[in-house]
DNA sequence: ATAAGTGCAAAGGATTTGCGATGGG
DNA sequence: CCCATCGCAAATCCTTTGCACTTAT
């Protein structure tokens, strides 16, 4: 169980088991991934679990620190996290007109890995990400071009 | 001549030739890639091209528009930009200790273009960053752990 | 008991925006 | 000449920090 996983992680580094952490986890073992700080603090308000915004972020960093989380750093400069035990090689695909993302495995990254690694470089942890536009979003994005055609036309 | 192919682009869609925007131009072409907001605004400065800095943001975010540039994303919530010219397909390597970037060339990533667009995404741009330690930093953490021991045994 | 964690409000850093002044086409 | 662009300062957004209070161990 993931709870009990994080309380012998935080008490082996002398951090200790609070409410607040308990319940951040559960908030991503609910909601799943892909949520920001200000998410968090949201859902947590929704759940009559008020916190403090400082503490969601302090909480996330820390959880991040030992591996429960996984920092993702997509368009717009917003922090989200998504736990990080499910798979590993999953990546993400990120649609710039409304934001969803998509999940993506693949594993053919080592190639690249080899190639840094060839370069000295020691590899920690890495980030794919594809932008594009999922599947509505091209149909709106179709929808507005036609708009603007009929719109060229009737001036 | 990029140059040209931005003065181009810049008429094709209405917008002016400025003074502000060959400059910025130009510090690309000649201080290269991974440069920020704040990098570009220092160097105008120090080459006596004072500017200011909004004007410096809305550049960047025009001349990605018209393809000109690449907006990058590391580590650290800062905007970075790159000629979008040279070769497309290549990464990046962030050492998370000095913020070190090396570029990385890499071609297999057409498996998971395929796999999104399989899934209906249509992929525009995509970023792929490992995160880990350049070669200086790698000897550097080194010293330091060697160090720590040291301290610990003199205890 | 006591050190770690919390909440609050204030500070910080990067980016964006509103607006009067400037200048390219 | 007119509208896009500029510079400036203020505003905004996300995140971090300082500090007195609270709480897990």
């Amino acid at each position: 169980m993931l709870k009990d996983f994080m309380r012998k992680k935080l008490r082996e580094q002398g951090s200790r088991v609070t409410a607040q952490r308990e319940a951040i986890l559960k908030i991503f073992e609910e909601y799943g991934d892909h949520l920001g700080a200000d998410d968090v603090y949201n859902l947590l308000l929704k759940r009559k679990k008020p916190i403090s915004k400082s503490t969601v972020y302090r909480t996330l960093e820390l959880l991040t620190g030992i591996g429960i989380l996984r920092k993702l750093e997509f368009n717009g400069g917003v922090y989200r996290y998504e736990l990080s035990e499910p798979s590993s090689n999953h990546h993400h695909a990120v649609c710039t007109r409304c934001g969803k993302i998509i999940d993506l495995k693949f594993e053919e990254v080592s190639e690249l890995f080899k190639k840094a690694e060839k370069m000295g470089f020691f590899v920690n942890n890495y980030s794919i990400i594809l932008y594009g536009l999922c599947p509505s979003c091209q149909e709106n994005e179709m929808k507005s071009i036609t708009e603007k055609m009929d719109n060229d036309e009737s001036r």
